[in-house]
DNA sequence: TAGATTGTTAATCGATTAACAATC
DNA sequence: TAGATTGTTAATCGATTAACAATC
């Protein structure tokens, strides 16, 4: 009954948003929201966060708000949170096993089951209990699981290697933090962490930022 | 002469990716672009490259395009990238070393510059040649060195405290990596890794291209 | 009932795209 | 000069905000 209209990125990079905020609240055992709560909270105006809720048909009650498990619920249901996913990582360099040793993803449902590296030294060696294996066992490894998801942390260079080799075995995810934009055929998913591309980001907004309060101190 | 109109958060993400871009063309001893060769590459329209460098002024040339060593001067100029930035680390975990030990931000001139933890274990070692400091030592620290960027990889319920505390020490820069919205002060610039937000950015359009497939396959 | 707050349409705002004159 | 490609304005598109009727 949903999903039929287009949703503007916008409002999917709000979804996660929404959703942890609510995980808190429900944390915190308060179990009613107003829109105009959750907008002071994202830093966004009442208006929208009704605005995107109506556009997946509305959880609200007038005069009332929203409940908060039922809200968690649905926007978990529309972001697909309500199943498990199953996660290939490739690169276990320092980033890579960081990743690999982050807990808090498979509260969520992201786990890692297969690490995979292309250096002999690595091989053997253990993340959290998975054995590091060779790159090349990833073929055989992916068809013996089920692999919902790619974790690509290796060196940008073998980045687009690794894209086309984990898109040939049928992979449908792809989380990559390799600072290179990977064209992915069209029914593949990928989403990219650019942590360079956010330092210069952050960059440029310290620099604004010190422009107008030089600006403000030193008038002509 | 510039930076007097807005400039939008949409075009301020695309900068580092045209610089990130013209670095490579650069490599390859590439002179020369277009904004159709920018476009094709970047997966816009080659209207919204030029619209975006001719908000900064325009840096190109009528019926020859544009200089890449020069372009990718003016957006390095731009992004604050013509300097250095000292970053102190907050957090050697995981992730917290796996960034420090990241070697790709110092050739931008991104340097961490100092390590630290509240954990006594940790307390000592070294992380690149940086012994890690007790948190407590923050403070001394930022007095005597300059401190740009506090790079913040604790648990995220230390994080606004630790944000509290850098912002107080007067560090105008925070690139935060745990999954909590920080509210900082006005004069104060954030950039966020989400990385759980990202990840269900991605089970959202795994979810969404499935369902497309599956419709095809299966129309009424 | 009166008060509160959503659902929903319409208005506004801003970003993207189209178009073409300018000019190398 | 002819061809190419930017600079720059105008048109379009889409996202956000405003407003208020609906209704709990």
């Amino acid at each position: 009954m949903n999903c039929e209209k287009k949703v503007s990125n916008a409002l999917i990079r709000r979804l996660p948003k929404y959703y942890r905020y609510l995980s808190t609240l429900q944390q915190m055992r308060i179990s009613r929201v107003s829109s105009k709560d959750l907008s002071q909270r994202l830093g966004i105006t009442s208006s929208q966060v009704r605005q995107d809720f109506f556009h997946f048909g509305g959880f609200g009650l007038q005069g009332y708000g929203y409940d908060v498990a039922s809200l968690l619920q649905e926007i978990g249901c529309i972001l697909g949170l309500d199943r498990t996913y199953n996660m290939a990582l490739i690169g276990a360099g320092n980033l890579g096993q960081a990743i690999a040793k982050h807990s808090s993803f498979e509260k969520r449902g992201f786990q890692i089951i297969g690490v995979f590296d292309a250096n002999p030294h690595l091989i053997g060696k253990q993340i959290k209990g998975i054995d590091i294996q060779h790159y090349d066992q990833l073929e055989d490894f992916v068809k013996r699981h089920s692999v919902d998801i790619a974790v690509i942390t290796v060196p940008r260079i073998y980045a687009q290697d690794v894209m086309q080799r984990v898109v040939d075995l049928g992979i449908k995810g792809i989380w990559n933090f390799a600072s290179v934009e990977l064209d992915v055929p069209e029914d593949v998913s990928i989403e990219n962490i650019h942590l360079s591309e956010s330092l210069m980001t952050l960059a440029y907004e310290m620099k604004r930022k010190k422009e107008k309060t030089q600006k403000r101190s030193k008038p002509l």
